[in-house]
DNA sequence: TACAAAATCGAAAACGTTTTCGGTAAAATC
DNA sequence: GATTTTACCGAAAACGTTTTCGATTTTGTA
């Protein structure tokens, strides 16, 4: 019970595997007799190409990989579907590998990846990702390669992103604006990139107001998690009673450090206002709900495909490939936790 | 610049490509000697066996595919993350494809999957899915086929599930100890199993405490959203204000509900008890925090893909494949939002 | 030295497709 | 009726691997 193949119509038809072959992708020079024959019976023999025998003849196998730090994360589960959904399109297949935020991880399967031959690849980085070697490998083999959010702007490929020393510039200018004095910041690990921006972000809004920057009033968190943002707005209510503003790096920190906040008597905004970063769909449903920056996840996902896209169909047609940024616009979203 | 093959190899070293190959997979016919000499060169050539040619050659591509309703939610990430944490210990790699909770698509998808010629597939079904042919389809032509967590109780493949039915009537049961008299429930759609046996044990832990069943206290919902449990809160209270007690099929409409009712000034629990189902992280980060049914997602992740692996062994060594129901347990998590 | 046994190697087929290129038959042209 | 054109078809190579089976060489034994 084996599934068809063109050699069992080609003898069922008495013709020849080639011309099966050419019947089916409706080369000029087969008769309209012969192709309808062929395809009839390629119907009822449920005739389907193999495609592992199709990907070696054709070296491509229209599948790509994506490589992201976590999956259970609404912003990265939200581009995941955008990519998805984009390469359902153009009918390409995607293969999902978890970094888990480790730099070793990520080197290995950049390596599985290579070494199974996906058209092209996107990455999100690791946090701990400080060395490109790996990737610019995957450029150097000609390999199409495009990252999104979490980039290296030392690596020359595409990239998609958003502004975040922007972005959090605007946040923290917005609590400024509505009267804070004392502005601390929660922010992510050291490396990423875009932790790295809207920390700058940050300071720079401060400096830009006559604001003094103060380096006790950042704090840093490895992972974020709700507990680190309870765990922070304790840390402030101890060590710097007299904050009143906070920007925070990620929705999910900032919400819980608002739970924390809510269970100390301390009123938002009215004491502390808090603005934070991702507009996950959670922060319009706190208590008060968060003022945050809107971050297009799903617009993300769908645009470092089509970028991706361009550059798998440039490489067919053995065009060069030319790195292109692409920037998505972010908004202020304001809630009830700023005044 | 192409990669290099077991020919360059071959050429390289003046001996035959049967040889080369022999010798990377340590055959016992093959001199240490010629091994040493092999190896040393496929490292520095960097060599990689082709994938599509090993694919085409074993009939195998050590991939299979996954085949999920929605992936912006927390549950099914967390099964995603379970899958691949799991099928990357044993080599494999996942395709993932997104439903949309169609059943349209979601035979395309099947198809799409057959042709692609995965090893084996995971699937949870879209909510409409009545008709199972697509389904058989698979395991007639003997591709194994794991379901999880929304199945089909008439499709005979293996299955990971949790039991619906006894952990809605322990929600239920719980709402009836602590004192609620009139027990509302808010259910997802008609079809899936999971929606129907969660419903089930609501209402049989009714009937077992002597309360009568009320059709009008049940409310039936398309697509599980917060906005969906703010607006069936407003109509308990504008419908049936005398209702104590609700058992929400899934957390994020209740974690709605409770926003609403907060909103309205209603007390929890002291008003009305909320138990809902899922144990979604945000359930305890919420005021007051959710009682509700854990739900393994991770858990039910890992052992889907183990399931799965187990028959692609068995089919390896030409088996027969015997369908297995896996149960996962599931627990009350007692929290504020009930007595 | 002769012979058996063990060690080592390679030719060739197979997986199923795509595509080039040459060949034959039918139709068109003169 | 001879020649050119067009329409249609198929042989064969190629993609890179795995594996069977037979051949050759080396080693061991008498």
């Amino acid at each position: 019970m084996k599934p068809a193949t063109l050699k069992d119509i080609a003898e069922h038809l008495g013709i020849s595997v080639t011309t099966v072959s050419k019947a089916l992708k409706d080369y000029p020079d087969v008769s309209k007799k012969t192709k309808a024959l062929v395809k009839e019976l390629a119907q009822t023999l449920n005739y389907k190409p193999n495609a592992f025998a199709v990907n070696l003849r054709m070296e491509t196998s229209n599948t790509i990989g994506l490589i992201i730090p976590e999956i259970v994360h609404h912003f990265f589960s939200s581009v995941i579907k955008g990519i998805i959904s984009q390469a359902e399109k153009k009918g390409y297949l995607v293969i999902i590998l978890q970094s888990n935020e480790s730099y070793e991880l990520e080197k290995k399967q950049i390596d599985l990846l290579m070494s199974k031959r996906v058209d092209g690849i996107l990455i999100s980085l690791a946090n701990g990702t400080a060395d490109f070697k790996h990737l610019n490998d995957v450029i150097e083999q000609g390999k199409p390669l495009v990252m999104f959010d979490k980039i290296a702007k030392l690596v020359n490929c595409s990239k998609v992103i958003i502004d975040d020393r922007k972005a959090a510039y605007n946040a923290t200018q917005h609590l400024i604006d509505t009267g804070c004095k004392r502005i601390a910041h929660f922010r992510g690990p050291l490396l990423p990139q875009n932790s790295i921006d809207r920390f700058l972000g940050y300071k720079k809004a401060l400096e830009d107001n006559g604001m003094s920057y103060d380096p006790s009033l950042v704090y840093i968190f490895d992972n974020m998690t709700f507990e680190v943002g309870e765990m922070f707005a304790q840390k402030i209510l101890r060590e710097h009673p007299d904050v009143d503003g906070i920007f925070v790096n990620t929705d999910l920190v900032a919400i819980g450090a608002i739970t924390e906040f809510n269970r100390n008597g301390v009123k938002i905004p009215e004491d502390i206002s808090i603005v934070g970063f991702s507009n996950w769909f959670m922060s319009s449903a706190i208590t008060p709900s968060l003022t945050t920056i809107d971050q297009p996840g799903f617009e993300m996902g769908k645009m470092a495909f089509k970028q991706l896209f361009k550059e798998l169909k440039a490489k067919k047609k053995k065009k060069p490939i030319v790195p292109k940024i692409i920037e998505l616009e972010t908004s202020l979203v304001k809630r009830d936790s700023t005044k």
